[in-house]
RNA sequence: GGGCCCGUAGCUCAGCCCGGUAGAGCAGGCGGCUCUUAACCGCAAGGUCAGGGGUUCGAAUCCCCUCGGGCCCGCCA
């Protein structure tokens, strides 16, 4: 045994050294012509019971889930992406020696390709009767217990992929969030969006107010950061005279991990030249009314996505941030009070924001205590104060505010949007004002934007999406950790 | 950062309160069985009880520390 090996593996490296000993090659190149597993399935749904048709031969492949023994005769569950379908072994098909030799190499775990003919068991179990057996990959370690899978949490996460080979659940939920995050890009690519990439090592992590990463670059001997939004990039784009433009990547925060954040997230922004955020709604609205049929689609019978799919349908709530603040609140004029009036409204809700704060964070956080938890559907809520959000224009008609509109699910925020601020010298000072104001959580000044907003950009809608969310919420996932298949977790 | 909880065989879990030879099922080994499907029956095997320290005649069990993880709270526009 080598140092970090169980019994039972010794036990299989023994056969593997058999089959080669055997002339048997254990881990071959290629298995031709096979077809999945539901086809064999359904070519012996038509058969009756105790018979199998001998017209037709199917060449299957995938991982042995089960063997159950059974003197002459042996039963086996074979798994592929199509499903499961039972094999039947007899003795006097496959001739009492080789029967013996496949029944004592084999092990659950094996990824094995049969060749036979379909057949259904006297019971009824769609079968296939198996001609010729062949190893394709010998597994040395043993899969996880085959009733009650891989459970410990750790585990799912550090080992993904035994999760998966265990639990075809776990695989469809994948498949669900690569569905969605393809209908997205559809979505938006009927539109006229072009999709690009921008970089994700930065000199500044610009776009939001949260910490990044900061790694290092031997080429420029110093310091860079990964990206924590993709906004400032993207809008440089349409200075550039693009028109629509979008990406769907990821972004990086210096953050916990918890049931709604992971450090490294997916994000959806998109950027249109010549909207403003009334535009913007109606495109998100049309793309969340998509998901919610696509998703739909993909699982018709799963009462959760059923559930999460309908909270995608318009109409959706619009709630004023101001008007909603007050009320919740009991305090009148919320946009006249100071920071440190603000401020101490946030310290007697229990907010533990530093002192040091910015007008924006203190009137978020009093949003967040007296406003966020009464949502029990998708709530819009618009037209927040000039202070929350640097980036966006200032509204057209009401003073003091921006035109944006932020997206809630129950429990957390899906996405924000707004009319993008393109007044050079306004982005200039609300920069500034904040950094006056305070010191390490707000946003990075980036220079280089307001210089290439000096170039002229038309007046322009943006959104970002937290795609991780989305998808969470059309299926109705209680932790993020449920829809990103390695979540940030120490090294051991 | 604070509080609570968890870590026992490859996997799923008992045992811990109230200290006294470390258990079961699955998987694996050997034997039996020609229609099973969490197959079944019999036999034998499998352990750094997360790691370290302490209390005790004796620690998986009680105490302390460390590591890893979970949940809640805080922080993260």
């Amino acid at each position: 045994m080598t140092a970090d090996e169980t019994p039972l593996e010794h036990e299989r490296r023994a056969k593997v050294a058999r089959l080669r000993a055997d002339g048997r090659e254990p881990y071959p190149w290629d298995f031709r012509d096979r077809v999945p597993s539901d086809r064999v399935r359904s070519a012996s749904a038509a058969l009756a019971p105790g018979t199998s048709d001998a017209g037709q031969t199917f060449r299957v492949a995938g991982r042995l889930k089960a063997v159950r023994e059974h003197g002459q005769t042996a039963f086996a569950d074979l798994e592929d992406g199509a499903g499961r379908i039972q094999l039947l072994l007899r003795a006097d098909e496959l001739g009492e020696g080789p029967y013996r030799a496949w029944l004592s190499d084999l092990d659950p775990g094996d990824l094995v390709g049969a060749e036979g003919r379909a057949s259904r068991t006297r019971r009824g179990e769609p079968s296939l009767e198996v001609r010729e057996l062949t190893l394709l990959a010998k597994a040395i370690s043993p899969p996880p217990e085959k009733y009650h899978g891989l459970q410990d949490l750790e585990e799912r996460i550090r080992r993904r992929y035994l999760e998966l080979l265990a639990s075809p659940e776990s695989r469809e939920r994948l498949r669900v969030r690569s569905e969605l995050v393809r209908e997205m890009r559809r979505y938006l690519d009927g539109a006229g969006f072009w999709e690009v990439e921008t970089a994700i090592l930065v000199p500044v992590a610009s776009g939001a107010a949260a910490a990044p990463f900061v790694t290092r670059s031997n080429y420029l001997d110093g310091e860079v950061r990964l990206r924590i939004s993709l906004e400032l990039p993207l809008k440089r784009l349409l200075v550039g005279g693009v028109e629509r433009v979008y990406e769907l990547a990821k972004a990086f925060r210096n953050e916990d991990l918890d049931s709604t954040h992971s450090p490294e997230f997916t994000e959806l922004e998109a950027y249109w030249a010549y909207a403003d955020y009334h535009d913007m709604r109606r495109l998100v609205e049309g793309l969340f009314v998509r998901l919610a049929d696509r998703v739909e689609e993909l699982r018709p019978d799963d009462p959760a996505v059923r559930q999460g799919a309908a909270l995608f349908r318009p109409p959706f709530p619009t709630v004023d941030f101001v008007e909603a603040l007050e009320r919740a609140s009991g305090t009148s004029d919320v946009l006249s009070k100071s920071r440190d009036e603000l401020r101490d409204l946030a310290r007697a809700v229990g907010s533990t924001v530093p002192e040091n704060s910015s007008t924006g964070t203190f009137l978020d956080k009093l949003f967040e205590h007296y406003v966020e938890p009464t949502f029990d559907r998708i709530t819009f809520v618009v037209d927040h104060p000039v202070a929350t959000t640097p980036l966006a224009k200032r509204h057209r008609s009401k003073p003091g505010r921006v035109e944006r509109f932020e997206i809630f699910a129950p429990g957390y925020e899906l996405g924000n949007a707004y009319t993008e601020l393109n007044d050079p010298d306004e982005q200039e000072r609300r920069f500034r004002e904040q950094l006056g104001e305070r010191g390490d959580d707000t946003y990075a000044y980036d220079g280089d934007f307001v210089r290439a907003l000096r170039f002229g950009l038309p007046p322009t809608a943006g959104v970002g999406l937290g795609v991780d969310r989305i998808v969470m919420a059309l299926t109705g996932a209680a932790s993020i950790k449920d829809v990103i298949l390695y979540p940030l977790v120490r090294a051991r």
